[in-house]
DNA sequence: TATCGTGTCGATACGCTGTATCGAGAAGGG
DNA sequence: CCCTTCTCGATACAGCGTATCGACACGATA
């Protein structure tokens, strides 16, 4: 049928570009959660078909990454000042921005940040800890500490805990199983959950392994 | 045709079982990655068709669940010691089961280990840290901390990294985008990034939280 | 023993995914 | 004006999780 085709001119109707297509995902990873983001939904929003991506993109996996790429652009650099306080700005920062993108994290844990932003985010916590003048593979072990921490301590957070609304239910029955005795020791601590803001926890494991760090200074192994 | 129908008699083939099925599961993903294991796959292993699971199962999430409580329950209770050795125990038997089960860390950053062998394996780490005689409160500070290190470790060490044997070309990518300049602390320390076994880096940072737990033991905030 | 209810099994189907293929059409150079 | 070249996107395919439902085997009842 005639009608359907579309009218000649009509064709080259918006350039893209990979910005845009990655804003296009972002938002929709926000808005639904990084599951909701198919070729298919982005490519909707943008207001075509998927094939069209595939100009931009080789594989959904490489808008994966340029996603992963954004959000690191989204970190601020961490004003200047000793290594501990910038550890302490970077690890806030991220936080922060982890919690305005959830799937964040859940990317954190499976890709590299390659990307520049990623790069220059590595390049910042190097650098911070590269202040305490310690040996190169102290300094290693240093960040893959603080690193390890951060995106740990953030995968924990956002995973659905028994703090969740509709995790009334997985409360009850963290409940049931703790009574049943075989567990005392988070039967005594189990209270406690709920009492610990998540800034809070974070900070305070932060300075846990920012202390260790501090005590590796002199001439440990 | 008749030749296709079942004889009578031969529908009722082979119970099944949660165990069986999680088995098969786990074989699957061990062998080809956890994206390998669909419902048609497993069930394909067990010799049926994927309806059939779900009588042993409410959806796929179930089934991972399962698989993460069946890792939980391979990782050893450590030794009755100090806090500081049952930890270490702890984390260093956690890094050898991921190594013969890589999928179980992307299961650590996805869902809550709540079932018996996961509340076990809580239990154990809690347990371990109260030997510390700390506040609750610092209790479950130190339990996350070293919590979020040992998960955000083992992620980032499963992680495809720069040595990985595809990574060649990832390799050539990082070099060059070091050599841009652009990250001078990056570019000193990258030397170091193979020079570092993944165990004793493990290690090394674990050592780093321990000595900040430690130091939380006076009178800390 | 014959019959019926009950509960399990799995074939079929639906809507979704990522992406390979390829024809149609616009853009630019001769 | 025509022909080449590149871009676009419709179509298609294999695979996914799972809802539906008819067919069958089993256990209890008459």
């Amino acid at each position: 049928m005639i009608w359907e085709r579309p009218e000649p001119g009509e064709r080259r109707a918006v350039r893209l570009s990979r910005e845009a297509v990655t804003a296009a995902a972002m938002a929709l990873a926000d808005a639904e959660g990084l599951e909701a983001v198919s070729l298919r939904r982005v490519a909707a929003a943008l207001g075509t078909g998927p094939m069209r991506l595939y100009g931009y993109l080789d594989s959904k996996d490489d808008l994966l990454d340029l996603m992963m790429d954004a959000v690191c652009g989204e970190i601020p650099p961490p004003p200047p000042g000793d290594w501990r306080g910038e550890l302490r700005a970077i690890a806030r920062d991220t936080q922060r921005t982890a919690r305005r993108h959830p799937w964040y994290v859940t990317l954190l844990g499976t890709r590299q940040p390659y990307g520049p932003n990623g790069l220059a985010y590595s390049e910042r916590l190097f650098a911070a800890v590269a202040r305490l003048g310690l040996p190169a593979r102290l300094t290693v072990h240093a960040v893959d500490a603080v690193r390890a921490y951060i995106a740990g301590f953030l995968q924990l957070e956002l995973l659905p805990g028994p703090e969740a609304e509709p995790g009334e239910e997985k409360l009850a029955y963290l409940a049931r199983s703790v009574a049943t005795g075989k567990y005392p020791t988070l039967a005594w601590i189990i209270a406690e959950f709920e009492a610990v803001g998540p800034e809070e926890a974070f900070a305070e494991g932060l300075e846990r392994v920012l202390d260790g760090i501090a005590a590796a200074r002199p001439g440990a192994p």
